[in-house]
DNA sequence: AAAGCGTGGTT
DNA sequence: TAACCAAGCTT
């Protein structure tokens, strides 16, 4: 349950999917997991997004394997690496039965249309949990927090909510009012800046250079293309790792979460490459294992076609 | 405490 | 299509 909640931060089912089968067949508990490489679980992870959670997660096998068990508190469940507020309540909750306050972003919906509340998020987070704990049983927290999170994700949807069918109906002040769909009430998102980048391919033999990318930060920890930082000024110059010819590939746009980037791919291929440091040759057939971020795997897929 | 952190699907 | 959305956490 703790990597499911863990796989499900900010991400849906269907992406999840194949990511958890995989991980419960190479990973079966957390002895195994505590044991990884976390290079291993890290590109395990590549496409799934939020790498950070990744990299918790072997922090926190590591502790719990430590422990010799999952603490059965909030409080304690709170302490490891990558459960925050509500992974920890959630937890607590439903695998221990403990009484804990479970609001993710469907109770968070839910509970804001039930009493209709007007402050926008997320300065109204203190009184939601006010709500949320007022309505939560003393006995069987868990049922009632999957139950809660149930109607968010299948009936008081974010842009349609079904109220026909809502067991909540009756009950709804937002209901009453008319417009349920416009709680809760959100600030306007700030618009997304475009960045240039340039990321550099180059493959001798049947290898391709690899670096590994920082630690934190944007992809931390995860195998990439060296490139130039994406912060190109305006002329559009960077700096090539290797000096010599450059063939362009072409470009790849990519959203993130706060910015979308446009990344020229420049190849080099040659079976005279000069000394690289920090990185690693890399075969191209089996380029998948590697764990390109998927950014990467787009580029790669550019420069691979080119041949 | 506001901002940083991925990705893919839907509208 | 650009914007928005999906089972948040960390600093």
């Amino acid at each position: 349950m703790w990597l499911s909640e863990v796989m499900l931060q900010q991400t849906t089912v269907a992406a999840v999917k194949p990511y958890f089968a995989k991980f419960i067949a190479r990973w079966p508990n957390v002895a195994a997991l505590a044991a990884a490489p976390e290079d291993e679980v890290m590109a395990a992870w590549a496409g799934l997004g939020y790498y950070s959670r990744a990299r918790n997660l072997v922090a926190c096998a590591r502790e719990v394997a430590a422990l010799g068990r999952f603490p059965h508190t909030e409080r304690d469940l709170r302490a490891l690496p990558g459960l925050g507020a509500y992974t920890a309540a959630a937890v607590a909750a439903i695998a221990f039965g403990e009484r804990a306050v479970v609001i993710d972003a469907n109770v968070e919906r839910v509970v804001a249309r039930l009493y209709a509340v007007t402050d926008p998020l997320p300065a109204a987070r203190k009184a939601l949990y006010k709500l949320t704990d007022q309505i939560t049983p003393a006995s069987r927290s868990g049922d009632f927090a999957q139950a809660m999170m149930d109607i968010g994700s299948g009936i008081c949807t974010s842009r349609d909510p079904q109220c026909q069918i809502c067991p909540l109906a009756d009950l709804c002040a937002a209901r009453k009012q008319g417009d349920p769909a416009r709680f809760p009430v959100k600030p306007a998102k700030k618009a997304t800046p475009t960045r240039q980048g340039t990321a550099f391919w180059i493959e001798r033999g049947n290898k391709v250079w690899l670096v590994t990318r920082a630690g934190k930060g944007m992809l931390g920890g995860m195998r990439a293309l060296p490139d130039d930082g994406w912060r190109a000024s305006g002329d559009g110059t960077c700096k090539a790792p290797i000096k010599g010819t450059w063939q362009p590939v072409g470009l790849v746009r990519h959203s993130f979460t706060h910015f979308a980037l446009e990344l020229t791919v420049s190849r080099y291929a040659s079976e005279t490459v000069p000394q690289l440091q920090n990185g690693e040759w890399w075969p191209l057939d089996r380029l998948e294992a590697a764990g390109l971020p998927t950014l990467f795997a787009k580029a790669a897929r550019l420069a691979r076609a080119q041949d």
